[in-house]
DNA sequence: ACAATAGGCAAGTGGCGACTTGCCTATCAA
DNA sequence: TTGATAGGCAAGTCGCCACTTGCCTATTGT
């Protein structure tokens, strides 16, 4: 398990809202984007309409869910893909066995 | 796929909330309980205060999304957990082909 | 230094979702 | 038939979440 123990309420919260699936889709499709990358994608490719800051709050919750890693260089801050919060919280009701309710 | 093509974006609105995972978790344990059943577990071995009305709604939610099958009989309403959705909404992003982006 | 670029912070707004409340229908036992 | 049990329907309330708006900081190029 990860240092920083994300709990699964935050990827579940995460996961729920589809811009932000978009999101991952996009850094699924292209690790280390900016955010005026990811944003310019969302709205070009996609067609969504939503600003600067919309994708921003967006990014911080995904990252505090565990699912996007950060590296700063400069002025600029890369956004990577981390699918390994993805990996637990589906097994929970397939596996039949300790049903230890994580949430 | 099912006859009904359930929507990815229900399945993870459904998932969203952490009494419906609750619920998921008691369904998982036992299978085939009725609404007054899952309620009295949720206040008992959870500690969960909330009414008939919203365990109702919440099976309602995870109903429409798949994630959950029923059958009467008499007056009784059977609830069954069905985890075939869950199966298809993580793999998205965990192999890297197809980013199809299914919501 | 100055402007442009990349990003952050914080208050405010609108809408949706979780929950309650009240009443209704249906099935079963006496 | 009466009452009890199991569940459904609909309106209303409240809080949270997504998004905007405005302004601020930091880094880079000229």
């Amino acid at each position: 398990m990860p240092i920083v123990s994300v709990m699964a309420e935050d990827v579940f919260k995460a996961l729920a809202d589809p811009t932000r699936r978009r999101i991952l889709d996009e850094l699924a499709e292209r690790d280390g984007q900016t955010l005026f990358e990811i944003c310019t994608r969302l709205v070009t490719k996609h067609g969504l309409g939503l600003s600067r800051q919309a994708v921003s709050q967006h990014l911080a919750v995904l990252e505090s869910a565990g699912l996007v890693l950060t590296r700063r260089q400069g002025r600029y801050k890369f956004h990577d893909l981390n699918t390994e919060p993805l990996e637990h919280i589906v097994t929970r009701w397939l596996k039949p066995d300790r049903p230890e309710s994580t949430s």
